[in-house]
DNA sequence: CGAATCACGC
DNA sequence: GACGTACGTGATTCGA
């Protein structure tokens, strides 16, 4: 087999993932991105090149030996900043631990260690590959020797070979160094001609072949100006061939010998990946599966007691309990056991022992008996499917990680204890495994993994709550979150009641109309093919029957609506496919979809909410999802029918906010005329259009609240100018312009809009009225998208995020009331501005005056809160 | 199995 | 002027 020495310039690779990828930190606060995007080029070297020697080379000092020839050298360049030479430590443990030499030379850079490397190996007939961000390496491109530069971030690269060279640029790799003479390098400081850019020096080195050539034969220059500035300059010229050529022969001390490379350790890789945050990237290590237990088996040894029989005794009244079951849904899912830490020691109870012990029972049904779990609404379901009520859960680690960042993708245990610098316990998939492989390992292995997890939430309860006081966020998290996982577990355990046969029969309709429409697709089309895949219906609209191209995506033509939309009128099929599509829908997401997840012998859905996910302090719903049923339209509207009261004679309730996020921003923006607004109880978008447009409300037409309310919708969501412009079918100009009408309308808004980007850009975070925060770290960041992303979000996370504590509370508060006033009435979900609800009729007129009392006076806004309420004996009848 | 595309809600 | 555009969940297709 052939040898291949793949040569890495490090500081290179460095600098482009830095500016490529977002300012990401670790848990402890470290920046890590440019050693992330420096090690997803490292993996796709090694997967891809699979070298057999491997260097990466750096540069050495401020100074090398062409600060001799030209003291400016690199000159003017900006300070390296310290968010990436922090980075530079980390990199150099990273090639320890995949045991790659890296070499730095005195009075060198990275580019020479790499071109004398390179001439040794094909004096060697070695194949090379050099891996970097500079052109300038690309004079190293040679037979057998193929430079790769990075096109856009780290891992698009693209790969030059001689060939390459010339049809992409024109030049021979031998000439590039003669181009840089020409061209100069402002980013070196290398100055080159004036005036002299990439189109000029390729057509001289065409013409001429070399930068001496070009000065013998001046005369036969075209153009006198290009003359004149070549002789002015001719000194300069030379010189920025000197600095730009590599040196060859720099005395490197290392030899090829030295940098062979036969692979690494898995266990070191892992455990720095881990240490560094780099999850995401574990399963790319070969053995990375933790199909071996090396992992385990490296922790502090932990005792604990397996239960037999409890007594009351075992418990403190402070107790760390951690519920184990492997499936997401914690309604269905198997209990494997429990674990229960405390001053006095860790215990591990097995599912039966813990569910046949009346002390358990009453320990756990015991308000007074502090708990401190993780996830309290799944340990609550979970026990109530066992008859177990709990009580006194005085302590969540999930919300309370959620709370101190939201942003946190791994809210588990362990990956919060490592938060923490707390490191004894391993991760799930390591114990589990994951995908298809998961299974439950020995009972032993099981056990102390369990306790583990309980004897870090014990650990580490105090110091969590700390920080949440520390940020003033205690209450968020103890009055609102922490009760509402109460109530969301009864929620989502009582269940939403569905008539399965409604369901059925529109299933069976649609299948009906959706044969129909599919045969005369097919009809108009030529020929059959698949509808629901948009490369082949692209290929039937774009090619076959050659509709007009409107937009693309990465990947071919784009199939979305509001492309089809515009193409109705163009082919009989347009309309054929769009009903197709939203039938289709239908019958796929919500007829099939829903009786997926029916329960069998309740003929109810037993959904989940998602309290930990959302960047805003939203809730979200899964299996099913029923925050996204059908409304808009009619057709999707009538899934509605399906959700019915689980008792005879009660109706479904509905009451929802009134513009609850306009509101809240009115009332925190403090802006006068939209406070006004609302205290006058004026038609939000009608009042927005009168203002917009500067006519009487009686001058506002459709067409202008439609805009208005457009505007509006893009306020409360954080939209940008593009985004405006998508939904109202204009230009992006002419919505900038909208924007800028409204905010000189309300110039409260306006001046919260600059106060609150300004508050993020210090702070590092924006708030909301309970004191839930959202970090923006890309606020800061120098590319335009990233900040100006971050800047919408700071804008917005307040309105919405305000908005979702809002009714959060309101969900609170009537629970208690439901409770206290002994109503029948249950509550079935959250759908982010509405409550739904079921109750018997003649509970109707009660519960109407309590939940609107509840909902519009949970908190004191500046503004009014409103609820509109509505009952039927279906959901679709609530309106 | 994951990425890409599409579509539904607020 | 860049570049990809509120937050979510879920279905489907398709290529590795």
């Amino acid at each position: 087999m052939s040898e291949k020495l793949v040569l890495v310039d490090g500081n290179s690779i460095l600098y482009r993932a830095f500016f490529a990828l977002p300012l990401l930190n670790n848990e402890k606060g470290v920046y890590t991105n440019a050693v992330y995007g420096f090690t997803t080029m490292l993996l796709r070297i090694l997967e891809e090149e699979k070298p057999s020697h491997l260097l990466v080379a750096f540069d050495a000092g401020k100074t090398t030996f062409r600060h001799k020839t030209y003291t400016e050298y690199k000159g003017g360049r900006q300070k390296t900043p310290s968010e990436l030479s922090e980075q530079f430590p980390l990199v150099k443990e990273l090639l320890g631990a995949f045991d790659i030499s890296h070499y730095e030379l005195d009075q060198y850079e990275a580019d020479d260690i790499i071109g004398t490397m390179s001439n040794e190996a094909k004096q060697d007939d070695m194949d090379v590959k050099v891996i970097s961000g500079d052109r300038d390496l690309l004079q190293l491109v040679d037979k057998g020797v193929n430079v790769s530069l990075t096109k856009k971030g780290v891992t698009n690269i693209e790969n030059y070979t001689p060939e390459f060279l010339e049809e992409k640029v024109g030049i021979r790799p031998d000439q590039v160094v003669d181009m840089k003479a020409l061209m100069g390098d402002s980013s070196d400081n290398i100055p080159g001609i004036p005036g002299v850019g990439e189109k000029t020096a390729v057509k001289l080195l065409k013409q001429f072949g070399t930068l001496e050539a070009i000065y013998e034969n001046l005369d036969q220059i075209n153009g006198k100006k290009l003359k004149e500035k070549l002789e002015n300059h001719k000194d300069d010229a030379f010189m920025s061939k000197e600095l730009a050529t590599i040196n060859r022969e720099s005395p490197i001390k290392v030899k090829l010998n030295d940098i062979t490379y036969n692979g690494y350790k898995p266990q070191r890789v892992l455990e720095l990946f881990k240490e560094l945050g780099f999850h995401s990237l574990l399963n790319r290590i070969e053995g990375g599966d933790y199909e071996t237990e090396q992992e385990t088996n490296s922790l502090e040894e932990i005792e604990y007691r397996l239960i037999e029989d409890v007594k009351s005794d075992l418990f403190s009244g402070k107790d760390a309990l951690f519920l184990e079951m492997l499936e997401e849904h914690y309604y269905y899912g198997t209990v494997l056991g429990f674990a229960v830490v405390n001053h006095k020691g860790n215990y591990f109870i097995p599912t039966e022992v813990a569910l046949n012990s009346e002390a358990f029972k009453a320990w756990a049904e015991d308000e007074k008996q502090e708990k401190f779990v993780f996830d309290a609404k799944r340990v609550t379901v979970a026990l109530k499917r066992q008859e177990i009520d709990i009580k006194g859960i005085s302590f969540d680690m999930l919300l309370a990680s959620y709370i101190i960042n939201p942003a946190e993708n791994h809210h588990d245990v362990p990956s919060i204890s490592q938060r923490m610098d707390f490191y004894n316990l391993s991760y799930d998939e390591e114990v589990y495994g994951k995908g298809a492989k998961q299974k439950v390992p020995e009972e032993e292995v099981m056990s102390e993994h369990v306790v583990r997890k309980a004897n870090a939430i014990f650990q580490l309860k105090d110091s969590i709550v700390d920080k949440l006081k520390e940020n003033d966020q205690y209450h968020l998290y103890t009055d609102l979150e922490l009760p509402l996982a109460a109530v969301l577990g009864e929620m989502e355990y009582y269940g939403v009641q569905v008539d399965t046969d409604r369901l059925n029969e529109m299933g069976a309709e649609l299948k009906e109309r959706l044969n129909t429409l599919e045969q005369e697709i097919y009809e108009l089309a030529g020929e059959s093919f698949n509808i629901n895949s948009p490369k082949q219906l692209g290929h039937i609209l774009f090619e076959k029957l050659e509709l007009p191209v409107i937009k693309k995506t990465k990947t071919g033509y784009s199939t979305a609506a509001d492309v089809l939309e515009q193409l109705k009128d163009k082919h009989e099929i347009m309309p054929k496919i769009l009903l197709y599509r939203q039938l289709g829908k239908l019958q796929s997401t919500y007829i099939e979809g829903l009786l997926k997840v029916v329960d069998e012998g309740e003929q109810k859905i037993h959904t989940r909410f998602n309290q930990a996910l959302t960047q805003t302090g939203r809730l979200s719903s899964t299996e099913p999802n029923l925050q996204n049923i059908p409304i808009r339209l009619e057709e999707g509207r009538k899934i509605r029918q399906a959700f019915i009261p689980s008792k005879e004679d009660w109706v479904i309730f509905a009451g929802d906010y009134s513009q609850i996020e306009l509101r809240v921003l009115a009332h925190i923006a403090g802006d006068e005329k939209l406070i006004d607004a609302f205290q006058n109880n004026l038609d939000i978008h009608t009042k927005t259009a009168m203002d917009v447009f500067k006519v009487d409300d009686d001058k506002v037409t459709s067409n202008m609240r439609r805009q208005a309310k457009a505007v509006n919708f893009g306020i409360v969501y954080g939209i940008s100018d593009y985004g405006l412009s998508q939904s109202l079918g204009i230009t992006r100009k002419e919505a900038k312009a909208f924007i800028e009408t409204y905010f000189e309308s309300f110039p409260g808004v306006k001046a919260y809009m600059d106060q609150i980007v300004k508050e993020a850009k210090q702070n590092g975070y924006v708030t909301t009225i309970m004191n839930r925060r959202r970090y923006l770290p890309e606020i800061t960041s120098r590319n335009f998208n990233r900040r100006s992303f971050a800047e919408r979000t700071a804008m917005n996370t307040p309105i919405q995020g305000s908005a979702a504590d809002i009714i959060k509370k309101a969900m609170i508060d009537l629970a208690a009331r439901l409770e206290e006033e002994n109503f029948e009435a249950k509550l079935l979900l959250q759908v982010h501005d509405e409550l739904i609800l079921e109750a018997p009729k003649h509970e109707i007129e009660r519960l109407q005056q309590t939940l609107l009392e509840v909902m519009e006076n949970t908190v004191q806004l500046d503004v009014p809160l409103k609820v509109d309420f509505a009952c039927g004996d279906t959901w679709f009848d609530a309106k």
